[in-house]
DNA sequence: GCTCTTGTGTGACTTCATCACAGACTCACC
DNA sequence: GGTGAGTCTGTGATGAAGTCACACAAGAGC
């Protein structure tokens, strides 16, 4: 009870103290360092995942190669691409990649299937991250679809640093972010220098003039 | 009984007897007509949507106006987005189309809560729905980041017409299947009128060569 | 120091999107 | 039948983004 980690998912704390127990009881708690692969394509999950810290990247990798983030999953969010695969059987068609030491509690099919039987807010849980992670899946959609680079890179850069001085990234990365090309990051980062609006080494990036950056994101 | 409709859902198929009873008498069909729409973005969805007969377009539309098709619901299929937004109470993002007369069963929220509650295959259904819907979005993704026009077109008026000869359809709506512009759609089609590979004339497409047309769609 | 790997810069070229039109085809209405 | 409005299609010019090929620079390990 000195870590009752149920805590951390305000709609758990909802839950019955019987199902609140099961839950303790039956899952497992797992830590993943950084930089591995959590899930991938073509692998059945056994296990839904709610991550009590750290950050997973959800990924989408296509044949060629080339990649593109969809959504970032976080402390006290749970993993809505898992979960539908857990219940419908199919697999995986992105991969997860833990950006910080990960901290999950990892439930198995049957306890989940129970708690979905059993309680309300535990369905509200479920159902509210597949809503969260479709609206990200038509926002990127949607930038790719119709958004220039320029506002996009800005946005995503200043997303990526959440609010700290410098970000380290390569362009390459960055392109992946966006699913676009590293040349193109390479020459938009270099029009965003020529501004003043960041100062640039290899590997990372400094803001100079947060504000510009952030109307340019705003397109 | 005359009209069991939930025998055309191998899922509900296999409900306990009496559950799909109560969804007999709970569930309210309805008949929407043609090109209109389902539902649309800023709204509560107040039933979950099984689509008995007919075809639904799900579309995003930006705020720029240009909008780009994500997927369709046919006969058989239950609305994934209706179903997340039930649960976790988030408004719609996306809008649906009827793009033939469309029979469905309106399923109330509390009687859909009750299947998820007492039914596995229903859960399942409902999942199973998710990840499809996920899949295809993926796809969507996929082919905007890094897919060219020409295959994307080609693979598209294939499916569009579903073996038929002809296909009727707009530049217009050509583009907006695939979040591109209509001139590029225009001169996308010279392109596969100059090789002999279908015909047109205004608001309908013929194919002339559909094998070439698929070697085309497939890169 | 040297080599190897990884990251970045750059020019030429292609593809796609955008803008600004001009025709051409329907169809209702006179 | 003509006439005009609305819709659909064609086209050139221009700009934005992706692709290809290659050079060079920074750091890591020896």
């Amino acid at each position: 009870m000195a870590e009752d980690w149920t805590q951390q998912f305000p709609e758990l704390v909802r839950l019955p103290p019987e199902l609140r127990e099961a839950l303790r009881d039956g899952a497992h708690l797992a830590t993943v360092p950084s930089d591995h692969l959590v899930f991938s394509p073509g692998q059945r999950p056994e296990n839904l995942l709610l991550l009590r810290a750290g950050r997973v990247r959800v990924q989408h990798r296509a044949e060629s190669g080339r990649e593109i983030v969809l959504y970032r999953v976080t402390a006290g969010e749970s993993c809505a691409l898992t979960t539908a695969c857990l219940l419908a059987g199919e697999d995986y068609e992105a991969e997860g990649v833990s950006e910080t030491e990960v901290e999950a509690a990892l439930i198995p099919r049957a306890l989940f299937d129970q708690l979905l039987t059993q309680s309300d807010s535990f369905r509200r849980l479920v159902f509210a991250a597949h809503a969260h992670r479709m609206a990200d899946l038509f926002r990127v959609i949607e930038q790719l679809a119709f958004g220039r680079i320029g506002p996009r890179l800005a946005q995503r850069l200043l997303d990526l640093a959440q609010g700290a001085e410098e970000l380290q990234a390569t362009h390459q990365q960055l392109a992946t972010e966006l699913g676009s090309a590293r040349e193109v990051i390479s020459r938009q980062l270099q029009a965003f220098q020529k501004q003043g609006l960041i100062a640039q080494s290899r590997g990372t990036i400094r803001f100079l003039d947060i504000e510009s950056l952030t109307r340019v994101a705003q397109d």
